[in-house]
DNA sequence: TTAGTTTGTCTATCCAATAAACTAAGTTTT
DNA sequence: AAAACTTAGTTTATTGGATAGACAAACTAA
C-alpha cells in the first residue's frame, strides 16, 4: 500500500498549496481575502503565507484600499523566483523559451534543424538549452526544469519510442537531457504540450475537458480531461489521428485503414492540391491561393474542413469535452476550413453532447507546444513543492 | 474556492479509508498487518480500527498463527453490516439484487416488463424494488442506497434525457425513487454500471483502464479511467457505438452516418441474418445454427468479429487502455467471434498500444449491469462515510 | 523455566488549525 | 477633534489527531 497516509504535515502541504493557487488566481489580494476565499482562518493564512513569504514565491506589494477599517496588506505572486525552459522540438526547428513561473516569456529563440539523427540534434539542442538556461536571472529558486515536445511517441520515462518524422526509435532523451543539465527535464509528445499550453494560456483556459487537435502533416491529439492530461495504460494515447473513419479506406502506415489524418491533415491538402495541379505544393502558396478567391483551393480547403469535421464528430460523441480546439499549422487555414467543419460536426454528432460544446482554434498559434512544455516544467515544479 | 481545507478531521476520515479499504481488500488481517502495510502507527491503527467496530464495518473472528509471539487477532469487514439493491431496467425486462455490502448477492428476482411508458414501468419498478428492500436483514446501516442502469442517456441529475428503446424523454427517474423509497439512488446508463460491475466483480478486476463495450441490439460503452468511471462535460460520454467507423456510410438514426453499431452489433447482425435467410430473427435461432456448423452463419459472425475489431481498434488506439471488456447479449456469441476480432483488432491497432492489452468478454454474462447498479450504491455509500 | 518474539495498548509529546482576544490602523460620526 | 466604528492581521490558549516509545499480554522455542 503506497497511499500516503494522512498526517499534519500533509494538512500543511494541502493548505499551503490552497493559498498559494489562490494568490496566483486572484492576486493582488490580502490575507483577510484568502481566509475568506479559502475559508481558512485567518491565523493560519498569516502563518502559511509567512512561509511562502520566507521561501520566496509571495510578496507584500503594499496596501490596498480600505472601506473603514485598517488598510489590507496585498499580496502577490512572485512570477521572478524561478525559471522555466519550454522547447518544441520539431522535425526542422527547434523553438525554445525562458519564462518565469506564471509563464512570462523571458525570452524566445528558434533554431534550424538541418538533420534529424538524435547525435547531431542533441549536438544542436544541447547548447540551445544551455543558453536559455544560462540567460535566467539570478533568482530564488533558478531554473526549476525544461520541458520538451517532441513529434512522437514518448514513455513514462521519457524516452521517445518512435518518431517517425524525426527517424528516431527508443532514443532517452529525458536521461540525456536531465544528466546534461542537471535539472528535472519532461519529455512529451507535441500534441500533449499543446493541449497544456493551449488549456493554460491560449483558447482553453479554465475548461476542464479540452481535446486539442493538432494537425499538422498528421493529426495528433492531447487529452484534457477533468482537468489532467489524460494518458493511456502505457503513457501513450490520444492516437486519435489514427482513428479509422473509413474502414476500407486506404492503407495507412500505421497499419490501419482509412486514418484520419489521411483525409484531414496538412499531408492530405497538400497530396490533394498536387493531383489537382494547385499551387507550389505548400500551405502557405495555397493560402495565398485561397486569400486571392481561388474557387478550387478554397473547395479543396472546405472538403478538409469537411474531413475535420467528421473526425470531431467522433471526438465529441467519445469524451463529450467543453471545447475542441484546433491548432497546429493548420489552424493558419481557419478562415476557409471552419465555417465547413463546424457544419459537417453539428451535423454529425449527438445532439446531447453539442448543447454547450465550443470548437475553438488555438490563440497561441505555433507556440502552443513550446509554451505548453514550459508550462508542464512549472507545474512539475509546484508538484515537487506540493509533496515535499 | 470551494476547495475543501485541511483539518485534522480530514486526516482521520482519511486514515480511517484507508484501513477500511486494507481491511476491504486483504481480509482476514491484523491491526499489526494494516500497520505495516499502510505505514500507519500502530497506536494510530488500534484506535481508527475500534472506531469501525464500533459503527459494526469491522469485526474481530478470532485469532491468527503465531511464528513466536502474541497471536493477531484477526479482522474482517462486515459485509452484512449493510445492504444495496441494484437494478438493470431493459427494454423488456427488469432485474434486480439485493446484495451486501461487499456485493455477495443476498437475492436477485426478474420481471417482465411488458409496456415501457414511464408511468407504467414505474408502477411496476416500485413494488419490484419495495419487495427487493423489504427482504434486506437487520443490519446496522440499513439498505445503503438503490442503483439503476437504464438503456439511455441520463444525466447529472439522474434524469433519463432520452432513452429511445423505452420511448423516454426527459424522466426523472432518481427524484422519483428517492423520494418513493426515502434511500440515495443513483441512476445512470447499462454501459456504465457495465463497465462497474465488470471492474469490481467480473473480468476487469484490479485494472486500472478498462473500456466495457456492451454490445446489444445498439453499442454502448462505459469509460473506466484511471480507476474511475469517465463522465463527460455534461455526464454523458463514451458514445462509442455512434463512432463513425465509415465517414460516408449509410445514415444512423442519431444523424451521423456510418456508426459502429450499425455494423457490429445484435441488430446489424439480426439485420443481415434476415438479408440472407439465415435462422428466425433472434440470436439464439443464429446461436444455434453456428453451433450446428452452419458455414454462412458462422461466417456473418466472423464479419460482426471483424466489424467490432475496427472499432476496438479505434478505441485501443484513442485510450491505450489495459483492457477492452465485451459484453451484453453478442458476449454470447464468443466462440463464432473472439478469433476474427482479436485478429482484426491486432492487424488495426497501433503496435505500441497493444502491448500488454487484453481483449476480454464479460465474466458475469448477463449481470453485468444489475452488480454494476448495486456496486455503484455501495461505493456511493463508501464515499458519504468518507466524507462525513 | 527462561529467553526471545510478536501483538496490541498506553502515555507523553508534537504539531497544525482554530476561536477568541487583542493590537494596529484606518474611516465615519458627532 | 474626539469618540465610535471597521477592518486587517497577530497572539494565545485550546483542540484533536498522529506518533514514538514504553509497556503489558500472549505466545513459541529450547
Amino acid at each position: 500500500m503506497k497511499t500516503p497516509t494522512g498526517d499534519q504535515a500533509l494538512i500543511k502541504r494541502m493548505n499551503t498549496a490552497i493559498v498559494l493557487e489562490s494568490v496566483l488566481r486572484d492576486a493582488p489580494l490580502s490575507r483577510a481575502d484568502i481566509s475568506a476565499l479559502t475559508g481558512l482562518n485567518k491565523a493560519t493564512v498569516s502563518s502559511l503565507v509567512q512561509d511562502l513569504i520566507d521561501s520566496g514565491l509571495v510578496r507584500e506589494i503594499g496596501t490596498g484600499q480600505s472601506s473603514g477599517g485598517r488598510k489590507p496588506v496585498l499580496l502577490e505572486f512572485v512570477a521572478e523566483s524561478g525559471y522555466a525552459v519550454g522547447v518544441d522540438l520539431g522535425v526542422n526547428y527547434v523553438r525554445g523559451v525562458l519564462t518565469d513561473l506564471r509563464g512570462g516569456v523571458v525570452l524566445e529563440r528558434t533554431a534550424q534543424l538541418p538533420r534529424t539523427s538524435p547525435e547531431e540534434v542533441f549536438g544542436i539542442l544541447r547548447p540551445f538549452i544551455q543558453a536559455l538556461v544560462d540567460e535566467a536571472p539570478e533568482s530564488a529558486f533558478g531554473v526549476v526544469g525544461i520541458g520538451v515536445g517532441v513529434p512522437g511517441l514518448v514513455d513514462r520515462g521519457g524516452s521517445v519510442l518512435y518518431a517517425p518524422n524525426l527517424g528516431w526509435r527508443d532514443v532517452p532523451l529525458q536521461d540525456a537531457l536531465s544528466r546534461a543539465f542537471g535539472l528535472p527535464v519532461l519529455i512529451d509528445n507535441e500534441a500533449n504540450v499543446g493541449a497544456i499550453g493551449e488549456r493554460q494560456f491560449g483558447s482553453g483556459r479554465g475548461i476542464g475537458s479540452m481535446i486539442y487537435v493538432s494537425v499538422g502533416m498528421g493529426i495528433g491529439t492531447g487529452l484534457i480531461l477533468q482537468k489532467e492530461l489524460y494518458k493511456g495504460a502505457a503513457g501513450f494515447s490520444g492516437e486519435l489521428g489514427h482513428l479509422s473513419i473509413e474502414a476500407n479506406g486506404p492503407a495507412c502506415r500505421c497499419g490501419n485503414r482509412g486514418c484520419w489524418e489521411l483525409y484531414a491533415s496538412e499531408q492530405a491538402l497538400l497530396a490533394r492540391a498536387a493531383e489537382a495541379g494547385l499551387g507550389e505544393g505548400t500551405l502557405d502558396s495555397l493560402l495565398a491561393l485561397a486569400e486571392r478567391g481561388d474557387a478550387r483551393t478554397r473547395a479543396l480547403f472546405a472538403d478538409i474542413g469537411e474531413s475535420l469535421g467528421v473526425g470531431i464528430a467522433n471526438i465529441v460523441n467519445v469524451f463529450n469535452p467543453e471545447a475542441v480546439v484546433i491548432g497546429n499549422t493548420m489552424s493558419r487555414a481557419r478562415p476557409w476550413l471552419e465555417e465547413e467543419m463546424i457544419r459537417t460536426t453539428e451535423s454529425r454528432a449527438l445532439n446531447f453532447h453539442l448543447r454547450g460544446i465550443r470548437l475553438l482554434f488555438a490563440e497561441l498559434g505555433d507556440r502552443s507546444a513550446v509554451m505548453g512544455a514550459a508550462e508542464s516544467a512549472i507545474s512539475a515544479f509546484f508538484k515537487r513543492l506540493r509533496s515535499a
